[in-house]
DNA sequence: CTGAAAGCGCTTACAG
DNA sequence: CTGAAAGCGCTTACAG
């Protein structure tokens, strides 16, 4: 691959001071047009490649961001991943991506590592207990910081999620107008604020229905597919068998779904549904699902554009919280209560 | 945050030089015992962060690798990366990662990107069209490169994959077991070599058991549950009915399903369909689907290991093509065709 | 076992 | 409008 094109080796050849050929390769106004032509010209016949690094070392700024998240095969993060992508393109920023699979660790390597690089700045989905201490390396740092759909208690960040306890509310009421009355909760976990919201919202929808809360129907944990489809034999026994079921999020919906269509029963029909993100799956779910629609593309551009305004010094106000309001979507997997239940 | 901690500043107040402490934390057996350890105590106390652009400026090593693929929300692409995630994580290697959603210019800027944070090397599923120079860009700037799941043609580099010509006739001689003569490929492009592999396996699957092949029976294009939802449609119109359906991949044959589940028949029993990949869902879609495992962890893992070796200067053969075998998984979407079919 | 010095490839005052 | 020089924070011969 011959000798590494740097600056030095434009301007050797053209007769011009490095200074020059760095100036003129961002077109710098310093710069006398027909120099800049000719460096251009130059720098792209050599194939120069711009070392980032060495940029980045006298500049202390990298160009690198990070994202964090629980897991991006979960949907519910794709989906925003993509809309942060398409934000941070358009502003020609690379990002760095990981997953910490709720491992306060394995997150924290990726923030030291992220730190090491010089980034810039991070989006993320905080672990499940993560210490005020880990964020507080990235603030000693100097790292502006954005969280989205979880946040970290006591942490004053701008925070970037949907309404949780009136989108559940939303489900819920749905089921109690078409006259359910036994309705349990599936999946989630009380471990993280956007859980206990979500399992409040619930609950005081119930109450204020005058409708009874049993603590067994409330079944902690599912969050996926299959967890979701495991779930289904357990609330197809549970007491007082339940008419409806406001799950956590689409997929543990979905799963139920096909644990219920497995033993025989119609969901939509038998057994009426709700799933929680609305998920571009949640369309084409059979039957249809009905859910809540939980603002990805918005969280995902709204906490990109904060944090690259917080980079650029425009000073957001920490511990904002910017909610984005849900919406229900009404399909196929809810319907009126049969008659006899 | 004060002033930044470099290694010269733990020099200075412990009366050492910055190359004893750069020896030190890097536990080198050139430097004393007892230095080292006062050193790292103090690193530690200081909350010292290592600089890895000042250190890859230097040494041009950065520790950093590219994985590129078409969309990682597909999770065939994910079920791969989460392997390649597992592999580059005990290695201690960071990964950056891009969508290139077929776009050759969008992938064309990630790996300018790459080579401009001097990246070590490369994984990629190349985009559709995949100019050759833009691969040799790469080995030009000395970046090593394997493939996943697809190759570009005329470029000698390692190839990770599945077997598909041997994969998709696992599925369509499986159909033809049970007694099904009209079988329908449904999905899939024919601008990769994937595409065309597969088909003809399809092809001379049944050619090989003496059964027709209609053009009209090729339904090209759908790679998503929603695609393969639409097809239904296209599918159920088609003439002399066919009875089977081999899909591309699982999210097509899992759209399809559901879109003949939405018409009133019952996919599994008046139509068998067939998946490819075995996704994690694959088991609990509903109907179970029968499909072709493709190998996803092992096409991860041994991609990343492969280019770890690789740029540790083990030279593994250019132009090596690692097939992985694959195997089908018999579940409930396919059965015994219709009398009178 | 430790230190002084050079250099990785940029950018940024500063001088002209 | 252009150039000479310093410096970002490391690592690596080299000398002692």
């Amino acid at each position: 691959m011959g000798q590494k094109v740097k600056l030095s080796t434009i301007g050797e050849s053209l007769g011009v001071s490095t200074a020059t050929v760095s100036l003129a390769l961002r077109d710098s106004p310093l710069v006398a047009e027909a120099t800049r032509e000719r460096v251009k010209a130059h720098a792209l016949e050599l194939g120069y490649i711009y070392n980032r690094r060495a940029a980045s070392l006298r500049t202390s700024k990298s160009g690198i961001l990070g994202v964090v998240v629980h897991d991006i095969m979960n949907p519910f993060y794709g989906e925003i991943l993509r809309s942060i992508e398409m934000e941070l393109d358009r502003n020609r920023q690379t990002f760095i991506l990981s997953n910490h699979y709720d491992r306060v660790e394995k997150q924290r390597d990726f923030l030291e590592t992220l730190m090491q690089l010089g980034a810039d700045g991070v989006i993320m989905s905080p672990a499940i207990d993560t210490p005020k201490e880990d964020m507080e390396l990235l603030t000693q740092n100097g790292l502006p910081t954005v969280f989205i759909a979880r946040s970290v208690p006591g942490v004053d960040l701008p925070v970037f999620r949907g309404d949780d306890k009136f989108g559940i509310s939303l489900a819920t009421n749905h089921l109690i107008s078409l006259g359910h009355k036994r309705i349990a909760m599936i999946g989630g976990t009380d471990q993280t604020s956007t859980g206990r919201d979500r399992y409040e919202g619930y609950v005081s929808a119930m109450r204020k229905a005058g409708l009874e809360v049993k603590d067994e129907w409330r079944i902690e944990g599912p969050r996926t597919k299959a967890a979701g489809f495991e779930a289904a034999s357990q609330f197809l026994a549970l007491p007082d068998k339940p008419t409806g079921a406001v799950c956590w999020n689409d997929l543990a919906a979905i799963g139920l779904m096909n644990g219920i269509a497995r033993a025989g029963l119609t969901p939509g029909v038998d057994i009426s549904v709700t799933g929680y993100d609305d998920l571009e799956e949640a369309a084409i779910a059979t039957p249809a699902l009905t859910t809540v629609w939980n603002g990805q593309p918005e969280v995902g551009r709204l906490a990109a554009r904060a944090l690259l305004d917080r980079i650029e010094g425009k000073h957001t106000p920490d511990g904002d919280l910017t909610l984005i309001k849900p919406e229900l979507h009404i399909r196929q997997s809810t319907s009126r209560v049969v008659e006899g239940n």
